[in-house]
DNA sequence: ACATGACTCGCACGGTGTACGAGAAGGGCG
DNA sequence: CGCCCTTCTCGTACACCGTGCGAGTCATGT
């Protein structure tokens, strides 16, 4: 509500561009922010893990009191959708456009299953809340709009993208549920959670569950890039199969 | 120290994960049981959801003390994980016996939702524990064995199968996630609160959001089963597209 | 009769999210 | 200059959480 003087002519009327709040808190600190604390929050729940995070221990990376934080946000909860939407920036902004249709929902796909891996103590909130962020809604905006350009009707558009990207969260979030999958934690973790299903594994009876048994072995040299190229491609199949003959390049598209 | 046994299956070497250990009771009154504590807290979850339960809340569901449930379990994530494995029951008893693979794959999959929207405040475990139970291992084991007497490869058999059950569980995760919370079970008001996210969609500044809208707009009348049979139909189609014409042995040639 | 094993449970400890209110400090205004 | 108002930090407090520990109860084996 300050009414200052703008000297580069800005058109903001409430706020200038840049913060004019205080420099300096009691403690000579700058004071928090939100984007702050969304911050540390995604970089402490990256080293530490989902379970480690506390208002307390988040208080701590930031250098200030647990409870300084619910003046920026309103309470874990929210903080939780704040990191999330955030992350689906991630996604949004490192997304490579593409031409095709096909290309741009495979690259959609990948860009969230390696934002997810990246991040993957945080992959298990999309099971818990919903994403309806800013950016993740500007993100479901710009990939409505490129299927549409490319002749797609608003209806198949929205299944296709509903689908590619439902299933690509899902399979994200599962493979960085499973300590077997999930190429970003160190080998020597990864080592030995892999021999640890290995041995469940080969524990089992393998007169009672001979099928597991020789998917375990006969899948072991398959990567998870493997299994989701493989399911990406099925699935886009799949899309195309189903689409009316007429193709890309055309305004105007009807739903079948 | 005191030198106690216990009824779960410690010093576990290549054990499998889940207690093996027997329980029997001597008493003529009936005391607590493992599999009575699995079936509260599935009552309990399904009553109340997720955030309610707690040892405490799950002791007074059973007449119990709070600590008298550890006697027969390790701890609270070993709980989560018997009740994830007897829901994975739940889906294996009432998928039913197709001839075809397409139907029996297609089947799995919509038990799988039918079961996990019926738990639907349990669904969102899946995302942050593996399901490496019996019962899901059993079901494993025969769905693979279906697969297999089609003709199906060893690998064949294990990518159709991980894609379709990994869809169809990220799919319901997602779908029981985005609805409100409350006592609502029967569908109906899942499909209202459905409609309410919908409409909430619609009411976007269309000049920002133009596609968004359009798609919450044009995509009403769907139901969450019709976008559930379009990804399956879709995904199978792809499946189907990709088998080599004849038989099985068909190796994992995946394209890049 | 006595020991033993099978359970149940009260207590306590350190942790959690967060409501509350006291305080500190910079900017605006007299 | 003093004074207040807004902004922001943080110590304290409260109810609740998971669960380790050991004492207590009771049926059974010998």
């Amino acid at each position: 509500m300050t009414t200052r003087k703008d000297p580069l002519g800005g058109a903001v009327g409430n706020e200038p561009w840049w913060p004019t709040g205080r420099l300096h808190t009691r403690s000579g600190r700058e004071p928090l922010s939100r984007e702050q604390i969304v911050e540390a929050t995604i970089r402490f729940v990256d080293r530490e893990g989902l379970d480690a995070l506390s208002m307390r221990r988040l208080g701590q990376e930031l250098g200030a009191g647990a409870t300084s934080l619910y003046w920026h946000i309103k309470n874990r909860d929210q903080l939780l959708d704040l990191v999330l939407d955030e992350i689906m920036g991630e996604v949004r902004a490192e997304v490579p456009a593409a031409q095709a249709w096909r290309d741009q929902l495979a690259e959609v796909a990948r860009a969230m299953r390696r934002v997810l891996v990246r991040h993957r103590h945080l992959a298990s909130l999309l099971g818990e809340r919903p994403t309806l962020g800013p950016n993740a809604l500007e993100g479901l905006e710009w990939l409505m709009g490129t299927l549409r350009h490319d002749g797609f009707g608003v209806l198949d558009s929205a299944l296709a993208v509903n689908l590619i990207v439902n299933w690509a969260s899902g399979y994200a979030v599962f493979e960085c549920r499973d300590p077997i999958s999930g190429p970003s934690i160190s080998p020597d973790e990864r080592q030995a959670s892999v021999e640890a299903i290995g041995a469940m594994l080969a524990s089992l009876p393998a007169d009672r569950f001979p099928n597991v048994v020789a998917m375990a072995t006969e899948t072991s040299h398959l990567t998870a890039d493997d299994q989701f190229e493989y399911g990406l491609a099925r699935m886009l199949d799949g899309i195309e199969a189903h689409l009316t003959p007429k193709e890309p390049a055309a305004p105007p598209a009807e739903p079948s």
